[in-house]
DNA sequence: TGATTTACATACAGACATGTATGTTTAGTT
DNA sequence: AACTAAACATACATGTCTGTATGTAAATCA
């Protein structure tokens, strides 16, 4: 066929790794034919082996193309504990607005059996885990520092709490399509990290000991 | 092939079950194929297609064969935030214990595309969630009527949170073969439910102005 | 004690999916 | 302007999986 312009090409890969996505989203990364996401991306099998090797590589593409859900504000925050809830709650209006996000997700968490070439990005996934689990913690440790954080909480294993409580929020607001639970997450973020904060009549007790 | 006795029959199909469960576990719910779940149960595809009508069957029949993890004691527990402890802790107890339950859990959390058959199957789990919800609602207003929850604690809130941790935790807990995360998450079930609990001073200040 | 199922094994046909090889224009390059 | 290689489409060979049809010997039954 006709030979493209590097700019039109570069068009149909970002267009085939964006059908990908919603194909592998509806289907199943296995289910999926790398000829159903050539039809949905109007080419051929042709052009997909050209711009991939193959289909975990095409995959790959579809997890780079969509960043990151959360991104905290930088570690020197003032109130390290409102950029934990803003990240957190960021992260879900984002995937209610974000319909590409979405399907990445929902792709990552409840499409794909992390199985054969896939077993590398599981490790992929869980380091990507262990990445926002050392930000909460760091969070959490400024929070102490500040004097924020409640008695008797100890960062490390509030900041896993807050992982295992992020990862199945995920799962579950992504498959609880219109079951009721969705609207009810971001009162629960905002529950969870009001536990942690030290609240103002410890904070004033605390005060007035330190400087009596 | 000579007929079986019906005792034998019976073992016939909890062996291919079982099997099933362990090829699913290792190469993904639709990689697999039934030639290979027969394989390894030393029989053919007859014999499966004998016991199940397919491969969506055959994964329901692994599903019921391990029971659910948790199991809470009932509702009118004395300290019932203990018994949510122990119910959470006693589900992670047995997935480092039983091998069978620990593999259909990874099956259902890691290594199946809810799709096409087995969409229905993410209904299934997600009515299993819901009823998890329902009970660990019990048991948080349980302890609000014990005076044992800690103040400003909406049971209903509270109970999300922990059905999202637990979605989580399992998840992560299972991915994080040799990564040092599952030791510590019986900690943190732990932290979680004590920060629910009303403290010491804060129940015997409530029973002294309750009896005054 | 036949007759009938049962509990499988074997055989077969059809449907796809994958990977690669090859063809065909045209955008870049010199 | 000629040449090269990019950006695909088309064609093909191969393997694998599924579902079903058929065979068969023993267990169960009347």
């Amino acid at each position: 066929m006709a030979r493209k312009t590097k700019a039109e090409a570069a068009r149909t890969r970002d267009r085939i790794v964006s059908c990908a996505r919603r194909v592998f989203a509806r289907r199943g990364v296995n289910m999926a034919s790398l000829d159903e996401v050539a039809r949905a991306s109007g080419v051929t099998r042709g052009a997909v082996y050209w711009h991939f090797n193959g289909k975990s590589d095409l995959f790959m593409a579809v997890r780079a193309q969509t960043g990151p859900l959360v991104s905290f504000e930088p570690p020197r925050e003032k109130d390290p504990l409102e950029a934990l809830e803003r990240g957190l709650i960021g992260a879900l209006r984002r995937l209610a607005r974000d319909e590409a996000a979405r399907d990445t997700y929902e792709v990552m968490l409840w499409r794909c059996e992390y199985v054969g070439e896939f077993a590398d990005v599981r490790r992929d996934l869980m380091e990507a885990g262990k990445s926002f689990l050392r930000q909460t913690e760091a969070l959490y440790r400024n929070a102490v520092r500040r004097g924020m954080l409640a008695a008797g909480i100890d960062p490390r294993t509030a900041a896993l709490e807050t992982f295992c409580l992020y990862a199945g929020m995920l799962k579950i607001w992504l498959a609880d399509e219109g079951g009721g639970l969705r609207s009810r997450i971001e009162k629960l973020i905002r529950a969870h990290v009001a536990s942690r904060r030290r609240s103002r009549v410890a904070t004033r007790r605390a005060r007035g000991s330190m400087k009596p």
